[in-house]
RNA sequence: GCCGAUGUAGCGUAGUGGUAGCGCAAUCCCUUGGUAAGGGAUAGGUCGUGAGUUCGAUUCUCACCAUCGGCACCA
């Protein structure tokens, strides 16, 4: 019997039945023999040390492979376990997957592992890298791996085994003499794993990501194909670091938070001013898409919030205003929805008015759990700009269509150029039947697929009255930030009363559309700092352009040069301080203003002035008038050019 | 909310069972300079809050608050 395995240029070569992966880069060649880590056969994964069953295509997976990483970053986890278990006898194995850059381990133990734990787990790491232990592959019955794990104290290892049905086998892996149950594959030795790892972070993780169940300690960790990658992967983190906005939200002077007003925000001048250009801008743009915008009452009546089945559901989570005099509770507002239903509900609504868009900057209060809050990009007091469309069913996809091209227009605006969409369908908690939910789901499908955009389903995690469609960009470092949102609604207008009169004469319920590009306008600026590390383009930044003088005697020109600026709507400041100029360079470069107008004598006889654009050494001389219409012409917002 | 860590001047940090230093920023003086820190002086802290141990606590213990890293949550 032999067994005929073609590789990926179409060469077929012939072995003895039995043959591994192992054997056959050791017959293509002694370079390939020792770079082979994983065996693709017909697509999947297969340890190097495992015989084929039979013939296959397959391909050699190396160092070189993009997908070696996840490979690495695997066998690192099943690592960082036998670490923890050879240093600390007892702790409980449990999950341990590959992540984004790196894995993680869940562990059970009494005691928490502490900070010094990490450098002394990691060692131990390196050390059985360099014993290269060798992995076996074996096959049990389910029941008896159950057992096994029971008698050898590891519970958490049992119940996962036990979750699988009974009469499948499970795959259990030995790495030396330490074992696991695991799908595999991997490696032929822990030396392949090599020495491009670090851990980075201990952490409480429940057990099956469940709140009720017990609470874990994961260990995470980094793990590249080399040093080199490793070191580019902590750099990265080192940048992410720098452009953190909490970090300059202070450096900047744009807002502060403080313990009276937990998960609040002080905007300050700076960071008020980005606030207000992000709004108009929006405000333009939605007003244009025939939005109407509104102002609706921050507080409400209870009753309101029990109607529309908020209560029921977030009443915990709501924020509750109470005055002696007066027996009734009011609660303040954590979303806008049922405030706008009521402006829908004055008066009688014909048809003919839909579809009828309602707009707010809308001031939400939410008490989010103490553990959620993270700087201004997850607070308990925000601002959404939301929107509720009220249309008919056959509205809905044209509504849908002009609602992303809007979205997306904003975020190619604002920077963003990638965005992913997620279409989250009915969770386990929700109002309404199962006949108005695949209406809901049916119609939002349709609608998302006619606006062209690609998509992936989220199951299971839509909004309590209607499914959603979520929208999430990519910054300048790769991270995604979920902010846009699209909910179709045919629950709530029902619930609140809210009707029409349709071409037939009789009363028919709108549907509803919940809608927001940004999202929370505080997450939303947050993102915008991070994304642009503070550089803002020139029609976003705070202050646009620093006038600082050389000499003293400069002083009354550089007053005129300000007010000229201000005039032409630059937002300017003046610097006249006792300082040299390489000292305002710094000050203003750390600042991060757009543009930096130096003035001595030679510019205030010739009136011009010297530009310096944030980034660049290169100066240029220009008359004052040139330099005004060039810095207007580019602060222009995008929608205005 | 849960697990862990942290909290010293506006910011960044050092340090100790005998009530605290340093750098930047601030204020004042000298310096008027040409593209990323000119020089000097001065002022600024009940060491997160409260309790306990102690002759004495910023330091040790406990509780609370906030922040940070995760988890869970996110209308």
């Amino acid at each position: 019997m032999t067994v005929t395995v073609t590789l990926p240029d179409g060469k077929a070569l012939t072995f003895p039945h039995g043959v591994t992966g192992s054997d056959i880069a050791a017959a293509i060649g002694p370079g390939l023999a020792k770079a082979a880590l994983i065996l693709e056969v017909d697509g999947k994964e297969w340890d190097l040390f495992r015989p084929l069953e039979g013939d296959a295509h397959i391909r050699i997976i190396t160092r070189k492979d993009e997908k070696s990483l996840e490979l690495i970053r695997h066998d690192a986890a099943h690592l960082l376990a036998m670490a923890v278990q050879d240093l600390y006898p007892g702790t409980q194995v449990t999950i341990g997957p590959a992540i984004d850059d790196g894995f993680y381990y869940d562990f059970a133990r009494a005691e928490p592992f502490t900070p010094d734990d990490l450098p002394k787990i990691e060692a131990r790491m390196h050390e059985i890298v360099k014993e290269a232990r060798p992995t076996r592959r074996e096959v049990w019955p389910r029941d008896k791996a159950v057992q096994h794990f029971k008698d050898i104290g590891e519970s958490f290892k049992a119940e996962l085994i036990a979750s699988i049905p009974s009469n499948e086998d499970v795959f259990i892996y030995w790495h030396g003499d330490w074992h696991d149950l695991c799908r595999g594959p991997h490696f032929r030795t822990t030396a392949e794993i090599g020495d491009a790892f670090k851990l980075t972070k201990i952490a409480g993780a429940y057990w099956r990501g469940d709140a009720k169940n017990a609470q874990l300690q994961r260990i995470y960790g980094t793990a590249w194909r080399d040093k080199k990658e490793l070191d580019a992967y902590l750099t990265r983190l080192e940048e992410a670091e720098k452009r953190d906005h909490r970090k300059l939200g202070r450096e900047m002077d744009l807002f502060h938070m403080q313990e009276e007003a937990v998960g609040q925000v002080f905007w300050h001048p700076n960071g008020h001013t980005l606030w207000r250009t992000l709004e108009n801008y929006i405000r333009r743009r939605v007003g244009e898409a025939g939005y109407n915008e509104i102002k609706t009452p921050l507080l409400f009546d209870r009753k309101l919030w029990e109607q529309s089945g908020h209560w029921d559901t977030f009443h915990q989570n709501m924020f509750i205003a109470e005055v002696e005099d007066e027996n009734r509770t009011l609660a303040v507002k954590p979303m806008n929805c049922p405030g706008h239903i009521q402006i829908f509900k004055q008066g009688t609504k014909s048809y003919r008015e839909l579809p009828l868009r309602l707009a707010e900057f809308g001031s939400c209060h939410r008490y989010e759990p103490s553990g959620a809050l993270h700087g201004i990009m997850r607070v308990r007091g925000f601002v959404q700009d939301d929107a509720h469309i009220f249309c008919t069913n056959d509205q809905i996809t044209d509504e849908t269509k002009s609602f992303c091209e809007l979205l997306l227009r904003a975020y190619r605006d604002l920077g963003f150029e990638s965005v992913k969409v997620k279409l989250s369908t009915r969770p386990e908690k929700r109002i309404g039947s199962d006949a108005v939910w695949d209406l809901a789901e049916g119609s939002l499908e349709k609608a998302t697929r006619a606006a062209g955009l690609d998509f992936t389903f989220n199951p299971g995690e839509g909004a309590f009255y209607g499914p959603k469609i979520e929208f999430t960009l990519t910054d300048a470092i790769g991270r995604e930030w979920q902010c846009g949102t699209l909910q179709v609604d045919f629950n709530m207008p029902e619930r609140l009363g809210a009707n029409y009169i349709g071409e037939d004469g009789n009363k028919h319920a709108p549907v509803m559309l919940h809608r927001a590009i940004v999202g929370s306008m505080e997450r939303f600026i947050g993102v915008l700092i991070e994304h642009y590390a503070g550089k803002f383009p020139l029609w976003l930044a705070p202050v646009q352009a620093a006038v600082a003088t050389v000499v003293s005697d400069a002083d009354p020109y550089a007053r005129e040069v300000v007010a000229a600026l201000k005039a032409a709507g630059i937002r300017t400041v003046l610097d006249t301080g006792n300082q040299t100029v390489n000292y305002k360079v710094r000050q203003h470069s750390l600042a991060k203003t757009p543009y930096l107008l130096v003035l001595g004598r030679r510019e205030a006889e010739n009136r011009t002035v010297t530009v310096r654009k944030l980034g660049v050494e290169k100066q240029e001389s220009l008359a004052l008038d040139a330099a005004i219409s060039m810095l207007s012409t580019e602060a222009v917002p995008p929608d205005l050019r």
